[in-house]
DNA sequence: CACTCTCCCTGAAAGC
DNA sequence: TGCTTTCAGGGAGAGT
């Protein structure tokens, strides 16, 4: 899916809803990943935006009747804005019409994404969004933290990434990329980080995600902005997809660790225990 | 509790 | 060319 740049690239596209109406709701599918709410068509229409933000990778678009929708793109998902226009396409799930002829699409090839909606105040009673760790973007997110969470663990770093419980927004692109940046084995396990380690993995973490977003996300193939424009971010990828390039002659290796396609550079990310 | 495995679904790309 | 297989930005839930 889009990852937490892609995310935040969608919901910047989507500021221009704010304090728009809408005036009609239309939902083509019984379900996505979920069932899709019953409730969605009398607690959205007619009501304003007020607030478009996320939690990692999960888009909040508040309304003035003190709900709050909530969209998950999953793997294929994508919103698109539309004005004056709009084609029905396939896969287009859910339709929000606003006034001014504005139009939100979410489109899912694969409906892996979801639809929820509920009390603003509620949204952290949602479990899938308390449980959430650290945003990987949040002054918060800083090696204390998450030495605190891996030192005991036994669990390879590239899962521990992936992990939103511990930090949220990473997903298996930005992964491998973020752990080429710093230099660091997938493989290695979290106990086995240094301190300079876990420093220098917060620091790419950082740099990363936020070139990421400069660039207007990734786009592979499912992901665009809102606006239909790609992203950029592809032409800044170091090890991810690139099996047959070399860096300093050194080989990019794709394999698969827990069921996810890993890439990195095993000359350049050595484990530390192995020589 | 913590970790691994399987599954949800469609379509593009690779393999034959 | 055309049919078949594999694989894909996520994450929940079952099983161990």
């Amino acid at each position: 899916m889009p990852e937490l740049p892609e995310v935040e690239t969608t919901i910047r596209g989507l500021y221009i809803l704010k304090n728009k109406k809408i005036i009609k709701v239309s939902v083509n599918t019984k379900k996505l990943r979920y069932l899709i709410p019953n409730s969605l068509n009398n607690l959205l229409k007619n009501q304003n935006i007020i607030k478009i933000h996320r939690i990692a990778k999960y888009i909040i678009i508040d309304l003035n009747n003190n709900n709050s929708l909530i969209i998950h793109l999953g793997m294929s998902g994508r919103l698109k804005i539309i004005k004056d226009n709009y084609l029905k396409q396939k896969h287009d799930h859910f339709i929000l019409h606003f006034d001014q002829n504005y139009f939100m699409i979410l489109n899912d090839s694969r409906k892996f994404g979801f639809i929820d909606i509920t009390k603003t105040k509620e949204l952290f009673s949602k479990k899938y969004i308390s449980n959430l760790g650290i945003d990987a973007l949040s002054r918060k997110l800083n090696a204390k933290y998450f030495y605190k969470k891996v030192n005991k663990s036994n669990v390879d770093i590239k899962q521990i990434l992936l992990n939103q419980n511990i930090i949220s927004g990473i997903g298996n692109i930005y992964a491998s990329e973020i752990l080429f940046d710093a230099r660091i084995s997938p493989f290695e396990k979290g106990c086995n980080l240094t301190i300079i380690q876990i420093g220098n993995l917060i620091t790419s973490i950082k740099k990363i995600i936020r070139k990421a977003i400069t660039f207007g996300g990734s786009s592979i193939r499912d992901y665009r902005a809102s606006d239909g424009t790609i992203g950029n971010f592809q032409l800044n990828f170091k090890v991810y997809g690139k099996v047959k390039k070399k860096i300093n002659n050194y080989r990019i290796i794709k394999t698969i660790q827990h069921g996810r396609s890993t890439y990195y550079c095993p000359e350049l990310q050595k484990e530390q225990n192995s020589n």
